[in-house]
DNA sequence: TAGATTGTTAATCGATTAACAATC
DNA sequence: TAGATTGTTAATCGATTAACAATC
């Protein structure tokens, strides 16, 4: 059933269970694609057929339903069946991410946190207590735990992350922003805010370029009452 | 002479002068598309589509001279010509992401933090005092601060941000969770984990199907020795 | 020169958008 | 019924990959 739905689609479904709930919380039983389309600034027959590839049906002339269509898109997403990870590097972004409640929301549970540093083993974090990293492999296996969020310095992680799928952790969710390199079956998707800012910094150029009296520095504008 | 570059590419951009720095550490005076595409998992065709666009040219035979083609890439990324950027929202992410050291490097400083939390204003986080919210659309405009990054909760991000596009900044780093609404000429770039933990939920769902055999737990699989 | 590698044009692939028939 | 909205097929658009000529 679930046919090979891209990352571009998977990526807007959560975005539409947000609209979902609000919509929810407004207390609106119904909500048509086009609506859906206007509050996301997308095409409306897209949001149909992002929401027809999970399998859900609306109602010709009504819209979907807005609490179906949100519980759907979690069972879908598998949101219910809460996955349990371990995060690696208790640094500032590793303490950021352990505390991010969102997360428990989206079916992820912060089981365990590790790191080498010995000021930071034993410190309670997010209610859980900094382990020293040699015993991440062992717990991963006896836990059976299959994720880990990895929040190293560049340097390490490529070495981490081997000790991790040695020891049988699955998906690998990298910020260290080093690219990292695999082996089969085990999955790394990479965070990389230097991707994001490169993005970012490039239409706020292109910005400046088209609309350049909005950056003259306002010492320096002419008075033109 | 830009070329209009998609997103994409301009993603890639960054992931090349990662290699690239590692290989200029290991004195490497060049480098084929060949090797960079074996490194970030690419087709080499699209590397040099990539290089090209940014107007750099390598030598046949020879391959790019790896240290022009990061200063090019730097340049070409504007990262030499640092911005200036407001910090919205002193809570965990906000100062993780105040403290990260990656930022300078690419292009962003920045220069203050604010708050509406009598707690935390005032605090010194990463060596900047917090300040209150009021001050930021003043402050915005005598800095000519065009920059912020947005790390409140989803329930006042709205808000927060007409304040400061009012106030004349014109791009948001959005990290709020909550989709915004944005008058042109002001730009939103959202960077939201639920969409990557969705990927990422659904790709491990499917190796799980994949590799049924590999999600036994360990008490139960049965020893074949 | 021969051969490796670039740069570029053409082909393919996939995602988005447009058009429209089906539905209630 | 008429009309609004879905679901789906066809057209478009853009990005990636393949093929190959140009270069040193």
């Amino acid at each position: 059933m679930p046919t090979n739905i891209s990352g571009a689609s998977l990526r807007r479904l959560p975005q539409y269970m947000k609209v979902l709930s609000q919509l929810s919380e407004e207390m609106k039983a119904y909500v048509t694609s086009a609506e859906l389309a206007r509050r996301l600034q997308l095409d409306e027959t897209l949001v149909r057929k992002d929401l027809a590839i999970t399998g859900f049906t609306g109602k010709p002339r009504v819209g979907f339903s807005v609490n179906n269509l949100l519980l759907h898109l979690e069972g879908f997403l598998g949101l219910r069946n809460t996955k349990e990870a371990f995060l690696i590097g208790a640094g500032r972004l590793g303490q950021a991410l352990a505390d991010y409640p969102g997360f428990e929301k989206y079916g992820l549970r912060i089981v365990a946190l590790f790191d080498t540093d010995q000021l930071k083993i034993g410190q309670i974090i997010a209610g859980k207590e900094v382990m020293p990293l040699w015993k991440a492999p062992a717990l991963a296996r006896s836990l059976n735990v299959r994720i880990a969020i990895l929040t190293v310095p560049p340097q390490c992680a490529q070495a981490v992350a081997d000790l991790l799928v040695e020891a049988g952790i699955l998906a690998l969710w990298n910020f260290s922003g080093q690219p990292l390199t695999i082996a089969e079956p085990a999955i790394v998707q990479a965070e990389d805010l230097a991707e994001s800012l490169s993005v970012l910094s490039h239409r706020l150029a292109r910005q400046m370029e088209q609309h350049p009296t909005l950056f003259v520095p306002n010492e320096l504008q002419i008075d033109v009452r």
